[in-house]
DNA sequence: GTGAACCTTTCCATCGTTGGAAGGTCAAGC
DNA sequence: GCTTGACCTTCCAACGATGGAAAGGTTCAC
């Protein structure tokens, strides 16, 4: 199979493949003598096993240790739910941090009337000052060394 | 106010606020004769709203819309909701995403015993087939034009 | 006048992915 | 045999946001 082929089966892009190639992730394809990359069922079960961890948001060096993992017939079913459960708690965080944006932009946006007038306490939270405020007189500003240009 | 006092003052580092200089994000500070960036009162506001939309998690792109709002007194508070709301539905299908990915995988490793033994649904799960199976014989693979190498 | 602490620009790297350019290969149709 | 189009190859660049290092200039306090 080339890799076109294999693309279509395993839902990863031909430039993705070569891409885990480059990096390690997966071994070096066979070529053909005109170099075509020749992949094998072996090869595409493997790359569906990429795609299935990449699905589940794990990282490529995660899906590495886990590749590593499923090769190896002596593993320890508890390094690889110890990788799971490390994972799990990341996406945890980041949800958690994304909740956190969207409660305080739900309720920014629940007090702003959406309509044409300026006032907007999405702004108002954002900004202390209004943009355009005069700057303060020079004496109370820190004095800048050497003469400002333009 | 030189770049490292400013930095201080709003949360971005030196590197982030040239860098937002750079891409047009923010407008180009004054200088010094000898070249130093001098900001103003006004400067550190527009970054610290800047700093503000970052951590509500808004891309660079919105920030400068928003910016760009902030700066129209005769904006209409409809526009800057609209840009909000898009963001919260953004955050809240990534959040959908991170869920989901995290549901299957708790739902797989509270099936792995966790042990010494290789045996765990979550590698199952990844992979249908082991990893090393035998490679089906060649006349049921699609035969490749070419030789082989290697 | 010297040293520390700043500042400057430029380049490189990250992560995962996509795109393009320039060129070689293959199969099919004529 | 020749052309065409679909494939393949490598290399190079970009995204977004950030960090880092190198190599050099500036400012200030002692």
């Amino acid at each position: 199979m080339n890799i076109g082929d294999v693309a279509k089966a395993t839902g990863i892009s031909a430039k993705m493949i070569r891409y885990y190639e480059d990096t390690g992730l997966i071994r070096a394809a066979l070529r053909t003598y005109s170099g075509y990359r020749v992949y094998t069922e072996n090869d595409i079960q493997t790359l569906r096993f990429v795609r299935r961890a990449r699905d589940l948001g794990f990282t490529v060096k995660q899906i590495n240790d886990l590749l590593t993992l499923w090769r190896d017939r002596g593993r320890a079913s508890a390094d690889v739910k110890q990788i799971a459960m490390g994972h799990v708690a990341e996406l945890e965080t980041k949800m958690r941090e994304l909740k956190e944006m969207t409660e305080t932009l739900r309720h920014l946006a629940s007090n702003c009337q959406g309509d044409n007038r300026p006032d907007c306490p999405i702004l108002m939270s954002l900004g202390n000052a209004a943009p355009d405020a005069p700057v303060p007189p020079l004496r109370d500003r820190k004095k800048t060394r050497g003469f400002e240009r333009v």
